[in-house]
Parts: C-alpha cells; sequence; structure tokens
DNA sequence: GTCATCATGTAAGCCGTTACATGATTGC
DNA sequence: GCAATCATGTAACGGCTTACATGATGAC
C-alpha cells in the first residue's frame, strides 16, 4: 500500500519524505496522513531495493543572484556540506529529495495492474494513480473492481437472506451496506461510461 | 474492537471460540472472519482480566434420556474427562464455553458509550451491538456518529476545494467519498428517526 | 535569541495475520 | 479405518502507530 503512494507520487514529482507525506494526506480517504515512522523506513527500503533514489539536492533552487548569494545562506551551505562529509555521501539533516527509477516504474505498473484481490482504501489508492495506465488497462481494472463488488453482494445476500433473525440494528447495517454497494457499482459504470466515451473521442479526433 | 465483538457476542449467549468465529465473520463488514491466532489469545486476555469466564461444559447438552444416554457418548465424556483431569483444571482439546461476567458486562458498556473516534468498522461493530443500550445512549451514539461525518465532510471540502487541479480519477474519487458521506448522514438520519419513532410508541404504549 | 515549523530518523509496542502443531468428532 | 470438519492453541512475522531524539531554517 505505502509503496504504491510513494511510487505513484514520485511518479509525477521529485519529493522528500516530509513533502510526500504531506500529499499523501490530500489524498481522498488517507486521512489521517501515513506517520514519519512508517514513511521514512518504507523510503530507505525503497532505495535498498533501487526503486527509489535520492537525487542530488540543490539547496538553493534557483537562487536570484548567480553567484553573489546571502553571505549567511553560503555559510550556511558550507557547514551542511561540511556536516554532510562528515557524516557520509549525503545530508543527514538536510532534505533528501527521492526521484523514481525505471525499476520504480516497473514495480508502479505491477503494482497498478495486479489483479491480487486489494481492499477498499486498495482501490481508492490504485485510482488515484491510475493516470498512468493504458486506457485498457484502467478498464481492466475497473472491471475486476465491478466483479469484486458483485461478489460481495452476492455473499451477502446469501449470509443476510433469513435476516428476519436479525435485530433492526442489524438488518438496517446490512441495509445500508448493500445500498452502499449498489452505489458504488452505479459510480463504477459511470468511470467505465466516462472512460470508453473517452476513448471515442480521442480515435475521433485523431 | 475484537474485545467489543467478543464481549457483545458472549452477552447474549455462551460460545466457544470456533462458534464465536463463525458469528463474527456472519457480522455485516466483518469479512473475512478474525483469525484464530487472533481470537484466542484475546479470549485467554479477557479471561485473565476477569471479563469472561470458561462456564463448565456439558458434553451432551439436554441428552434426550437423563440416565441412560448413548453407551458410546458416555464413554467418550469419561474419556474426556480424564483427559481434563490429567492436563489441568479445564479440557484442552475439548470444546471451551465462554460466559460474559459482570464485570465483562460493564466494560461492554463501557465500550458501547464511549467517546473517544472510532472508524467506519468500529462504529458498525457498535452498531450491531447497541441493542444493549439505554435509548438515549442509543441516540447519543447516533449523534456522535453524526458529528463525525459532518466534520469529514467539511475537511474534505477544505481539501478538495481547488480540484481544478486534480485528474479526473481522484476527482471522481473525492465526489464519491462526498456521496457515500451524504448517504450515510441520511442513512444516520433515518435512525434516528426511527429510534425517537420508537421511544414515542413505547411511550403511548404505556 | 527564541519559537514555530521543517525535516529525518529510531525504538517500542499494538494488533492483526499466516503457518504450524495437535487432537477430537463424525460420517462413510 | 479414513477423511472432513470441529476445536484450541503457539510462533513468527508484517505493517502500522506513538513516542522519542535530533537538528535546520526562517520569522519576529
Amino acid at each position: 500500500m505505502i509503496d504504491l503512494a510513494i511510487l505513484g507520487l514520485l511518479n509525477d514529482h521529485d519529493l522528500h519524505g516530509y513533502e510526500l507525506r504531506k500529499r499523501l494526506g490530500e489524498l481522498p480517504g488517507s486521512r489521517p496522513a501515513v506517520s514519519f515512522g512508517s514513511l521514512y523506513p518504507a523510503l530507505a527500503r525503497l532505495e535498498r531495493a533501487g526503486l527509489v533514489k535520492a537525487v542530488t539536492h540543490q539547496s538553493t533552487p534557483t537562487p536570484p543572484s548567480p553567484m553573489s548569494g546571502s553571505l549567511a545562506g553560503e555559510l550556511a551551505a558550507f557547514r551542511a556540506h561540511r556536516r554532510n562529509a562528515a557524516r557520509g555521501t549525503r545530508g543527514a539533516r538536510n532534505k533528501k529529495v527521492y526521484g523514481i527509477t525505471d525499476l520504480g516504474r516497473d514495480r508502479l505498473h505491477e503494482l497498478l495492474t495486479s489483479t491480487e484481490a486489494s481492499d477498499d482504501r486498495g482501490f481508492a489508492m490504485r485510482l488515484a494513480f491510475c493516470h498512468h495506465l493504458d486506457p485498457d488497462e484502467r478498464l481492466a481494472m475497473f472491471r475486476q473492481r465491478r466483479d469484486e463488488l458483485l461478489r460481495r453482494r452476492d455473499e451477502q445476500r446469501r449470509v443476510g437472506g433469513s435476516n428476519g433473525r436479525l435485530n433492526r440494528y442489524l438488518r438496517s447495517l446490512l441495509e445500508r451496506d448493500t445500498e452502499t454497494i449498489n452505489a458504488d457499482l452505479a459510480w463504477l459504470d459511470r468511470l467505465v461510461d466516462a472512460e470508453q466515451e473517452q476513448a471515442a473521442t480521442d480515435m475521433g479526433g485523431h
């Protein structure tokens, strides 16, 4: 899950961990945002696996005057550099900006097209980044989700068939679940229609 | 979460772990059922805490003939008893039927009326067992949930206010979330109405 | 110079899972 | 007798959280 989120965001922009978390939290259904205690180890793991890499970071992005920045700023950069040199190949307490690698892009594609069953949040996450997919792959994803929801509805009917014995609150809960699934199915159908329309438009426009 | 589920089910019937799991899985939104690796340690913990206790188990519940059941059955019971005696105070490999204690009932009430924020599944679980509550406690629970959903909708508007920059899939996801929350609010309102109607009926009927 | 915010990380713990191990009961 | 199911547990592990520790940067 967190891998998909990280790779999906990094495929659009290079980002450092702190910013990544903010963006993650703005994704629908991802509140509260993932914790740092989860994010940073995940980034380290992905870096070890070669799916993301730390990109060299300009401590003064697009400086106003090329050579003569503020003396204080240059001094800070100098100190930071000394610290970095002392601590290893990268700044230990500076921004560490990550970018996605080719291997990471492959992995992202794999995660997005995986046919393994994913829960509701998993689907929402995949949908959030499905603009990285081809139209036909997207359609396959939508149809897979549709099947999953239909399966769920069937099983619900099987279990709740004799719901006379249930108390009113359980019955209400069951009805709500059915309504939610039906609403989701209708929503998915709209997504599929929009997708096919888009495909038709692209063809005609060409 | 699992404590609430266990106590809620045991408040209706004495049950053993295996059966408990089956019932748990039949609760709306609780599929797949909780695993044994989670359930049995939870039961042991609740037993240590005095919230549930193992009740003596009749290996032949309501025997057809009081004294002369099947010879095989009595033999099996005899062997089971010998095993139990050999292994400790209870049957190690026989059904271990649990019942709720007074302390457990207090805890259940506490879990059901807690004002700590609970997520969607948490609310569903509380709703599933809210028939153990007084009408006014139930109403308070519904209203609390209502406030929570309103808060969520507000924050969604705050974040997604400038949704022009979002791609169509994110936009669609955001719209779906809003629809779901609105549907849930309407459902909650129906629940509240039904509750108040019920209260009025009870008063008039008396 | 101090406070809020930005920024990166580690450690401990919680809550759940799967996989494993064991044995009893029942139907054929 | 043998297989399917019932029944109870343990061990290892996964993914996430909170709490903690550290330091940089910028605003006032």
